[in-house]
DNA sequence: AACGTTATTGATAACGTTATCGAATCGTGA
DNA sequence: TCACGATTCGATAACGTTATCAATAACGTT
């Protein structure tokens, strides 16, 4: 393949052309930028002079080849979806304060499990100092650098770890509908593989069970936390004569799609039947009728794993299992069941 | 200061390995890993299987360094906020398909102007092949690289742009307040250094002109484009007797504020004053009540920009300056004037 | 059998930076 | 004047990879 024919009109200064023009050499300039001892006042200041002059800025993967200390932290996803992109916000405010930059890493969308361990590794021991990876699928404690894992599939590991709470926040969706009256409550289940979807049904059932009443299997289906693959399991769940009069559903794209199928089979929302999610997806806002849903803290989250890994980094000794509140959002898919 | 204590359990499978290993030189392996001509099948299948035994992952650092080819674009913001997470989020989407991998950079959240040059510099020549910078302050040709500018406060230069439609978005705007009834319609503009700013208030005026109603100076205001900036001209807006029956703000951080400075002011939205923003960011949805807003397909540019850099650095040609349209959304903020 | 071709491999030199350490310079006290 | 420590500076060797090119092996040709 040929390269762009493009005429690179400015090749990139580098540290040798800034010591040229300073009439210094090398090793002086690395030491001025990096600011260490030994070289004298009116060098330094001709030396950073030149620097401003020619706009020169270090190349960050020579220098992460040879030093190993980047002031760089990665945050890595499998793709840039809403999820990751509200964690990504919450890190790169809290990354301000720490003297750190912040570069996020995704590969082209392929998400095959074990992608983490390949992004680290091409990452790090060069180019970053630490790492956050986002819905890890696997999780191994051996790695080069700091790592913080946020919400892994597996459920907290050896890794230092943050999550939200989804058992409590099952619990709070569960409650609402027992609150409102209903009493015939189905459930529509994440994907089976994931620990937020088996701690999501555990507290479904917890909370049915604190309020006396019993789980009817045949309303307890797996949606697979998306749009499509809940289709077929909300339509087993709605179209039988004794339908449930609310359905929970463990994510907010399942439960939106529960309501399109009500919709379809001749329901309306929330009159015939409650839907309550999980996440608080800005897009969950956007549905009619807005859907009712637990909020996950997800910026919070993110600036959270962000402090735990500066601190890790630092040697600082703390807690590395962190679990944020979750919380009910009231909108407007679930009301009183008729009569 | 001190280094981490952590013990490096696992310090980084590298190519030297891999060759150990394998019983060849780092030469031989480096060409597996390229898929290069001229390596034997018995050898390459060997190599690969110790690769793949190993875990091994070629330094991005390293490779950049050497190589000048890395199959990596970035994505380069001043920090990491709304507008510029959904541009990520297209553009993400968006590189699935080529082949490259994305890299998201944002420094400390510093936001000086010039940033744009400095992480520019940082990471061009190595570590990536081309860039999308988001909303750059200063625009030059002269990179190293390819890039490609999205939204520049300049205006579309000598760079590659892509932008939306700020001036037809504008008269979409004021379009919407004349329909209503409005005549008496006042303009909260952003900041005056931002081309964007220029062009949504020419398009404001243009359509004035053409609904035949003059520009009542003393009702056009500068509101900064943010919250605490708008509040002093929104005061001074609505804070007379002759006040305006429409306000026309810049942008919707700045609408918000002027439906708040409204309920202070013992106003009700839309009752006894419309509003109507610009950017249809994810809280103007949120507001209460929602704001009618302009759209821009922020996700779409992002993805836009993401061919369009492609297509630079294939050499390919085409037009380098995309304006991507601009839409009304209609939602609860405005209403017709009353009598 | 001698030779030329082609396929395969590995030494070696970069890439731009930082860490180390020895050399040069300058004072200063004896 | 000499010796010695303190200061300042620069040569040089890494860091992990890829590009180049020479060396070797294997094979077919005359």
């Amino acid at each position: 393949m040929l390269y762009a024919p493009h005429v690179d009109s400015t090749p990139r200064v580098k540290m040798e052309d800034v010591a040229r023009t300073a009439g210094v050499s090398v090793a002086t300039v690395s030491k001025v930028v990096n600011g260490r001892y030994g070289v004298a006042q009116s060098t330094l200041t001709r030396v950073q002079e030149v620097i401003d002059e020619l706009g020169y800025e270090a190349s960050l993967g020579a220098r992460s080849l040879r030093s190993h200390k980047t002031n760089v932290l990665g945050i890595l996803v499998a793709e840039f979806e809403p999820f990751s992109t509200e964690l990504l916000k919450g890190a790169s405010s809290a990354v301000g304060a720490t003297g750190y930059e912040l570069l996020a890493y995704s590969g082209g969308g392929g998400g095959s499990v074990g992608w983490e361990r390949r992004y680290l590794s091409r990452l790090s021991g060069t180019l970053i100092d630490g790492a956050i990876i986002v819905t890890p699928t696997v999780v191994e404690a051996n790695t080069g650098v700091p790592v913080v894992a946020v919400d892994p599939h597996t459920g907290p590991t050896g890794l230092p770890t943050v999550d939200s709470d989804n058992y409590a926040g099952a619990v709070l969706a569960t409650e609402h509908l027992v609150g409102l009256g209903h009493r015939r409550i189905g459930f529509l289940g994440g994907r089976t593989d994931l620990e937020s979807a088996r701690l999501r049904e555990a507290g479904f059932r917890h909370a049915m069970e604190v309020a006396g009443l019993p789980v009817d299997e045949s309303l307890v289906g797996v949606g697979g936390y998306r749009r499509e693959t809940a289709d077929a399991p909300a339509r087993v769940l709605l179209d039988r004569d004794d339908r449930p009069t609310a359905v929970f559903a463990a994510n907010d794209l399942s439960a939106i799609q529960v309501m399109a199928v009500a919709v379809e089979l001749g329901m309306s929302v929330p009159a015939d039947l409650s839907v309550i999610g999980f996440d608080n997806v800005p897009e969950s806002a956007l549905a009619s009728p807005p859907l009712t849903t637990i909020n996950q803290p997800l910026q919070e989250m993110g600036a959270e794993a962000l402090r735990l890994l500066v601190d890790l980094i630092d040697g600082k000794d703390r807690s590395t299992h962190l679990r944020l509140p979750t919380e009910l959002v009231v909108r407007a898919s679930c009301a009183p069941p008729r009569h």
